[in-house]
DNA sequence: AGAATATAGTTACAAATGAAACAAAAATCA
DNA sequence: TGATTTTTGTTTCATTTGTAACTATATTCT
């Protein structure tokens, strides 16, 4: 069972990504960073982190790559001088409008062979297991 | 949805390989030849491959390392002198005997959080979703 | 048969990833 | 205040992973 699932989502997560990576020409990290910054402007490196469960390593160089893309830009903050708040920059808006939307209609695409009511069923699933395996891992 | 498929068979993956890796020193890809092998004993490596859903190059080197730690024989097939057929050595045997019920029980274990229906429900939204991604797949 | 093509498995190389060590700034506390 | 600890983000290093190139054998086609 955990392992049928673990081949569902890299098949899945392969599929999305090549998509966007060949549009745009950036890779999956670097796509959860746009997402999460066009929804909320203006987080710091960690605040991206939190939301995308990603690695504040993984991050950092998503965000490098960004500002280097010139896809983002970074102002520090002059509340805690170790921290910079993320904002997409006009080039970046345009991604995240262009990429969005895409990236929805592969994720529907993919999510369609099932009707509303196995996705509601298949989302509460995902959050119990989340949650169990949470448990787990905290008793070791 | 794809995001939060993807973050929870991470964790499950991740919890369950630091078990046996730790109790057996053994890598996944070694584990999951090591359980194919035990339940269809003289598989070559590409049949190995196609069972797990494993690259090919990932199977030579989890049989390689298996061949060195005296988990697993070769013997070069007499039908085709490029493949070679994969048994467990006894101490393969044994690991099989002993790793199966232990990464049975850490999956039951994540999976009691469900019950017996929910857990078939799963089973058939799996089934469903790889059907459809395979054929997207197969479109591009 | 002989040439071209396909297949099994390996090796070499490159990209992605995370853990650990680190620097700089902030918070705590004695 | 000054010392210690914590936190933010980066860098370094080792591990994992897959793609492409390769070797050896087998198959197909003329």
């Amino acid at each position: 069972m955990p392992y049928r699932l673990s081949v569902l989502t890299n098949r899945i997560s392969a599929l999305i990504a090549t998509a966007y990576s060949e549009s745009f020409g950036i890779r999956i990290p670097e796509w959860r960073t746009i997402a999460v910054l066009g929804e909320s402007p203006g987080l710091t490196h960690s605040e991206v982190a939190e939301r995308t469960a990603m690695d504040k390593v993984t991050v950092s160089r998503a965000v490098r790559d960004l500002v280097q893309k010139q896809f983002v830009s970074r102002t520090t903050s002059w509340k805690d001088r170790r921290a910079a708040h993320l904002h997409l920059t006009p080039a970046g808006k345009d991604v995240y409008l262009n990429i969005v939307p895409m990236a929805l209609s592969y994720e529907a695409r993919v999510f369609q062979v099932l009707d509303e009511q196995e996705r509601a069923s298949l989302g509460v699933l995902i959050d119990k297991l989340q949650r169990g395996v949470d448990e787990l891992s905290a008793e070791s």
